[in-house]
DNA sequence: GATGAATGAGCGTTCATTCAT
DNA sequence: AATGAATGAACGCTCATTCAT
């Protein structure tokens, strides 16, 4: 009873640091602010965090650990490869708005002061979507749905690109500006849209096809 | 005489900002080392630019200013799309090598606390490749080259996402290793594999197909 | 019973403050770590002391009581001057090694931010041992065993300084060091040869002689 | 001209750090206040000294470049040692009354949470006196002023031990109660009578003597 | 104009003390 | 009574910005 209290409390200091931390950044954060807002003492937070860093990097697994649910849920048991990038991308529109503040700490971590955090952390959030892209993209390629000659592990890249580009788009704002900008400002009522547009650009990509390419 | 001299010095001010703020960041980058490390005083540097951000702000259009040159370049005079899209792949390549910090720069404006800033400079930035972009692709697909239920602006947002998240895996921590992940520690010296497999997947986005995609 | 039980605890908690106040010093002592290592609630702790320089207090009493028994039984029933200050010389030592903290409790009120207490404490510490060194100088003299021209209490001043000095050189770092320059890095093995020394420096000190001295 | 006002400054803020450091201890200084009451911004204070243990030992260096320079003084060409002692003696009074401050710095050291510094301080601040004193006891020797059976740096020890006590004693609080204690309420307008009876307890001491002390 | 010393608000972090349970 | 979670004042230090020279 206790104990859920004060889990409780955790979970709304942490979701009050990733409201701070993806609206200011983590140098514009205040900690002091951070636990005002969220209803304790800056006593408290340090008890549970030992220093600004740390607190930053619990309110990313939180936001983390919330974000590879949404992945996971949206590979289960799928057979088809576009059936499945369809899937993936209606999960990254759901949930890059429902968690939009999560969003924004994935991309934090991208950028400024972070940087002497970037190899581990890059290994340990990328490691697992890069396997399971690579991995059912070489078996979609052994089913003959992707041509032949081509490179899992970097079509995985090229797809995982295309989905947290969308997914910035709708949860960081310069990223969403952008989306405005090419895709008309109202693309953001127009899911539905951006599915299918989005399917069209990787169908080709995702379907055998005997071209090659020759360069110079 | 003494404008040259000025605009000499003003231009080595900015590199040094420039240098600093892809390193640092904007909040970690101190003023003052700045411009100790540009030669100048910090009165020099605030008579140039009003505050910190009107300072980063003036770094970050020097930036583009360099790197808009680059796509501008690339597009000159070429007619098949898949040979553009090479061309500019060969661009990014070359230019985020060439000048990592100028395009850290750009990628340190999409987070931390530069919100306030996101829809004039999306404006600003993304506004001319997005018309150009979409007008080639709108030309492509007149000519044949693309399918003809493809949106151009949506195809266009497409591809650009994949050119700027390229882009970051040349100039960015976090990106760079995300790179390495997902497309093998060796990557960043096998630039050719990355320009076939990413025209690969293009390829047949870019070109003609009579399928059509049903969603239920 | 019950009663016991509390005093056994206190005097855990005070051996634990004074553990801890000796290693980091009155301000950088943190009462919840003395409390947490004295295996009691910080609750238990405030409900003892009032404050934490409260608490101090009782740990300097504690010490205090402990040492000065080492001068009561170091006094007891001699008669010769100077084997009187042999006993005392040699009490110290073995004091100094064994009650290292006490030692360094004792030393650490004569600076930092304890000054408010300075004539409180001086009187109840040094008022026991001033009072009994200046009587058995004073019967040393009048059986003369010391010059008869000798100011009992400055003599006794003297022998004190000459003993503290001494102990803290035992028991606290920075004279240890001291102690180490002066006299070599080996003194710390050679108790008989302080001894020795000590007493030849005091012995005609505390012997009768015919010189008298005579300033401009 | 401009350097001249610089340095009166700095000197400003090293007086005002030692005022409040002898005052209230290392930890207790507080900083701010240190700025406030020199004059100047806390900012100019950190330009100067990188922490606030450097500031601290900024303030050491200045008391005891003065305090050296004391003892330097009084050691100048005399011949006999008790006449050097008395030269010391009455350096001590003179000094501890007019640098009240700097005498307490020293003693500052000695405790708190200086530990770590302890050695490198003792043997930078002991060294050269320990050896001064030292080489003269040991001409006084061979000369016949001090017993041949005298170990010169035990007895140096024991002097300087006497020496420090004294000077304490006239500038920190709890020693200058101790003093009082033992040498009665109006010592410290008396110091014809320290003079004299320290150099009668060192006089035989100093003194060579035939007697041999015999342990058990 | 140019300088760069000086400012001082602001923030991360600690820890003596309290008080609800 | 005993606990120890919670408090929040306090302080060391940084650095964007100003302004006297």
């Amino acid at each position: 009873m206790l104990k859920k209290l004060e889990e409780s409390k955790l979970i709304e200091i942490l979701e009050t640091g990733i409201s701070e931390f993806s609206q200011y950044g983590i140098e514009k954060t205040n900690i002091n602010i951070v636990a005002k807002k969220a209803g304790v003492s800056v006593g408290v937070l340090y008890k549970y965090f030992k220093s600004k860093d740390d607190f930053f990097m619990a309110c990313l697994k939180h936001s983390l650990a919330v974000l590879s649910n949404v992945i996971g849920e949206a590979l289960q048991g799928e057979q088809k490869i576009l059936a499945r990038a369809e899937k993936l991308i209606r999960a990254v529109q759901k949930n890059a708005r429902e968690h939009e503040n999560y969003n924004a700490m994935y991309h934090e971590i991208t950028s400024g002061s972070f940087k002497k955090h970037s190899a581990v952390l890059a290994k340990e959030i990328e490691s697992i979507s890069a396997k399971v892209y690579a991995e059912f993209l070489l078996q979609a390629q052994k089913e003959g749905e992707i041509r032949s000659d081509a490179d899992p592990r970097l079509f995985a890249f090229f797809f995982d690109s295309l989905l947290i580009t969308l997914q910035f788009s709708y949860s960081c704002d310069y990223y969403r500006e952008r989306f405005l900008i090419y895709c008309g400002e109202d693309i953001l009522d127009n899911d539905e849209k951006v599915v299918k547009e989005l399917l069209k650009f990787l169908e080709s990509a995702f379907t055998t096809s005997q071209s090659e390419i020759k360069h110079a």
